[in-house]
DNA sequence: CTGTTAGCGCCTTCAG
DNA sequence: CTGAAGGCGCTAACAG
């Protein structure tokens, strides 16, 4: 069948095709439509101008199977619909994409099970490296291990695991977590409680210590009772504040893990009729687009989620040229974001 | 080299490898993982335990490009971080990974060329299907033709295109509208303005005639000034208020055309001490989450965002299995959710 | 019940 | 400068 059959019958246009109607081997093909510099001018032209008359675009999994490269970076998040993740993935196309690279996104829903799952689809899909944010349940790494013994690039950001060597992104969560507890003691607050994410998260466990730290170093004594073991979902800061407050506990400032939490807390606190900040203050961490919407607007530590997202793309393409035996460990700065929900003084 | 030796050496594991261990034919391993029928129960057995010691991983790609089928369900949607969007994604995921298909999700950041190259990388990624949500840019449909000409199942939801025919999955925009607008005029609302989304799509219109057709049944004059074409941003409709009111245009409602849109709306107006609903009543169409985080809590058209994905992953199954001539139209139901920013009577 | 054979579409050595 | 040949790993006729 020639080539203008084919293509009539919307069938793929292949190399052989293309070398058919030229009279060429597939090989010059091949060549051609790299620009291989031993092929002849003439003859790459034809088969370029041949190519683009006929749509042809190259079968990218006979590629792959070929070279053993897929181009494509595999991505695993807890949850999409968190602007803090969704933004990350922005940041990862941008430079992925720029490289050449597509991308596979896939929520584990902070189910460890379903992470397993998708690790196993993304190494059988043969991914040339993987980017990672851990579920919440997970502990066990083994399922990440494959990756390195392949030598697949694989690089952890946010919720950084434990228990396994890796390159990885992060923010310095302890120091935004001191910065905004200090904080909220220079505003006069002396009894904070902190509503943790799960404490098997490397990030909860830092940004707990930050919380500690600051208190002791203001000689504010840590008091376990005002330390609730939380999450990261709004829900969670609903239910934890409504324990706080049929414990009858009594403080003057929450720190929430992340500004969902916050936003639960403070719907909760406003629905009581607690004035924010002046009965109790309220703060977070991310940053989410929601923390300008909520009343009053809420004092979080801003992280850079696209520059995570370009900086764990980068380690990719790096370990990806000359795959090396160390690591990359990135740590980003934070940045304290004082709005209305923290300012008890000047008021 | 033995299978023993390229398991240590973290080599890839084949049907050869698993093959000359047990002294059968690749075939035969092939059919026995498979669970073939025709092969013995001691031999496939036998495979079985084999493949598990060793780790076998299926190579996806060589699979493919001989059943020409990736087991892939490509999304494009306009930007990820958007609740609506992350959320009926995993709708689709839902249904795609229960169902064996993996998905890869793409981003066009509302951008007519990043449309066009992400969804030729979808298909010459060799996809199964598509499933997509148009950039706000896009008018040119031709990229998508041609997964129509190849006969691989494209879906469109949210945005549909116009130009083209195929399947798709919507909720019924113009009785949303509809509803929200009459809801106002029942508050008492006269002077509704409506603030659209770009009019070369379809939802955006469909929106736009919902609330003209309400204000008609009701007698009340459609006015253009009343009309001013916006977008999906929030930045936009603090931009679109900001004009508004230096236009000097007296209204006593404001029909946004998203959640995004109605919370810029509502940020620029309390900024102004404008009263809601008070002065100016504000709705909006999505059921964000943002919707109950603001003050007061926005009156919105709910969009049942799961099931969208449900819906259009749903009818991407039926047409791989009988790819039929006939395109199926899915309109879902939309849900008024009544809150505060609309309420002026029975305060 | 199992093996042989022949590709899927592409890329690259090796020969001219 | 170009062609022939082989193979990436898997699957499915077609034979036994």
């Amino acid at each position: 069948m020639s080539i203008e059959d084919r293509y009539k019958l919307n069938k793929e246009i292949t190399l052989i095709d293309i070398a058919n109607e030229l009279n060429v081997s597939k090989s010059t093909v091949s060549r051609a439509l790299q620009n291989h510099h031993s092929i002849g001018a003439e003859t790459t032209k034809a088969v370029h101008e041949l190519a683009k008359k006929y749509n042809y675009q190259p079968n990218a999994i006979a590629s792959s199977l070929f070279k053993k490269s897929t181009k494509t970076i595999g991505v695993i998040v807890p949850i999409l619909s968190h602007y803090f993740f969704s933004t990350v993935i922005a940041g990862i196309e941008d430079v992925a994409y720029k490289a050449g690279y597509k991308v596979i996104i896939c929520q584990s829903h902070e189910l460890y099970e379903r992470e397993v799952i998708v690790s196993k689809t993304l190494l059988s899909a043969k991914v040339d490296g993987l980017i990672v944010s851990v579920s919440k349940e997970t502990v066990n790494m083994d399922h990440f291990q494959q990756f390195l013994d392949k030598n697949i690039p694989l690089i952890f950001f946010d919720r950084l695991p434990t228990g396994i060597q890796s390159n990885s992104v992060s923010v310095d969560d302890y120091e935004g977590a001191f910065k905004i507890v200090e904080h909220l003691i220079e505003q006069g607050c002396k009894r904070i409680a902190h509503f943790t994410g799960p404490l098997n998260i490397a990030l909860a466990q830092n940004r707990l210590q930050g919380y500690k730290d600051a208190l002791r170093k203001h000689h504010i004594p840590v008091n376990d009772e005002l330390i609730y073991e939380c999450g990261f979902e709004r829900t969670q800061g609903i239910t934890t504040t409504e324990k706080l407050l049929t414990d009858q506990v009594s403080v003057d400032a929450i720190f929430a893990v992340c500004d969902p939490v916050a936003i639960g807390v403070m719907l909760t606190l406003k629905q009581k009729s607690i004035k924010i900040p002046h009965d109790i203050a309220v703060v977070g961490f991310n940053d989410d687009p929601t923390a300008t919407v909520i009343d009053p607007p809420l004092t979080t530590v801003a992280q850079p989620a696209f520059e995570i997202g370009v900086a764990a793309a980068d380690i990719f393409l790096k370990q990806v040229i000359g795959p090396s035996r160390s690591y990359i460990k990135e740590v980003l700065k934070t940045n304290l974001t004082i709005r209305q929900s923290s300012l008890r003084k000047n008021r």
